[in-house]
DNA sequence: CGTTATTTGATATGGTCCATAACAATTATC
DNA sequence: GATAATTGTTATGGACCATATCAAATAACG
């Protein structure tokens, strides 16, 4: 084919079944159809984590967290006495990545760097009493505000399965 | 608290339930608690999403295509006529950034920029006949090997719930 | 008509996230 | 004790995203 490079006043095809869309009558700019795009998982699923996000720091916006920090205190919560490595690999962050991560919440005094005695090269991390007071009120607004959305949306036992079947894509996949 | 800034000879707390796991015996390394964060939407969404796109494109790998590009394909098939203002900002695209993308997917003749009779400074896209042919492996490649993978981890009918309810989260959330 | 405002594609630029290579200090291996 | 491997770190580059700005073209409006 090798298209021509000037449209013929407007007139590829005339849009499947007429209905002149974009040549006089111009109403709100006419939405486009998404036709098979909506049925793609992965696009699917890209829109809504980004919402999801979006929704996340919204609720968190007077704590300043964004969701990889908050999983980054709930991780160090749940496993003291863990190293750099050990939690950035669990949450799939390389470890050149994780440094200035740590160092923003560090600066923040929400976690700590300790120098193990076990092996002196690695950084056992934990949080301060500050960042275990920040995690329980992030915790509260993620699930009053965040997670409570979520369930006023699709229901208890939807979001249930919701959450099983993201898990399992991700586990199995 | 303000945490010491040196261990004592590895006991923050003996961990939990004891089991003495980071002292002596080191099996494996032994696999961190995810806790909390796998019933964490924006967690376990976010993973599900890598996953789907990394298998995108391993599905993709003999037509180099990513999930954006794909989209712009299927969205440009299904709207022919639209100028890059449209397309972009349908699929959530910037304008700036979508200039590049397009150079691309012109520069390989897949799709091409046609200036508008109408209105001069918009550019309609319309994809090549390589194009059509390369998008229409792509859906091939997309519904045999990338959706069929879903279906056969979730079966049809909760594919079609999952999808459902990622739509409602992505529009309404 | 002409002047101004708006739109379109484009460039430049900066920020964030992600990935790789390399390094010093420390530990493990042999 | 010499060599290899690990840990945190720095440097760096790429991909993606966002904003400001621009020239060309069009729209709006006196």
């Amino acid at each position: 084919m090798t298209v021509s490079k000037t449209a013929e006043k407007s007139s590829e095809k005339p849009a499947e079944t007429a209905k002149g869309r974009k040549d006089a009558s111009e109403g709100p700019g006419e939405a486009l159809q998404l036709g098979e795009l909506s049925e793609q998982l992965g696009y699917v699923l890209k829109r809504a984590q980004l919402k999801v996000f979006e929704n996340f720091l919204r609720c968190m916006a007077s704590l300043q967290l964004t969701p990889a920090q908050f999983s980054v205190l709930l991780l160090v919560e749940k496993n003291p006495g863990r190293n750099q490595t050990e939690i950035a690999s669990t949450l799939g962050i390389l470890r050149p990545n994780f440094v200035a991560m740590l160092d923003n919440l560090e600066s923040r005094d929400l976690c700590a760097r300790i120098r193990s005695t076990n092996d002196r090269r690695s950084h056992i991390l934990v949080l301060t009493d500050k960042g275990k007071a920040v995690l329980a009120r992030a915790k509260k607004l993620v699930a009053t505000k965040h997670e409570a959305r979520l369930n006023e949306l699709l229901g208890p036992s939807n979001r249930e399965a919701l959450l099983g079947m993201l898990s399992k894509i991700a586990n199995e996949f």
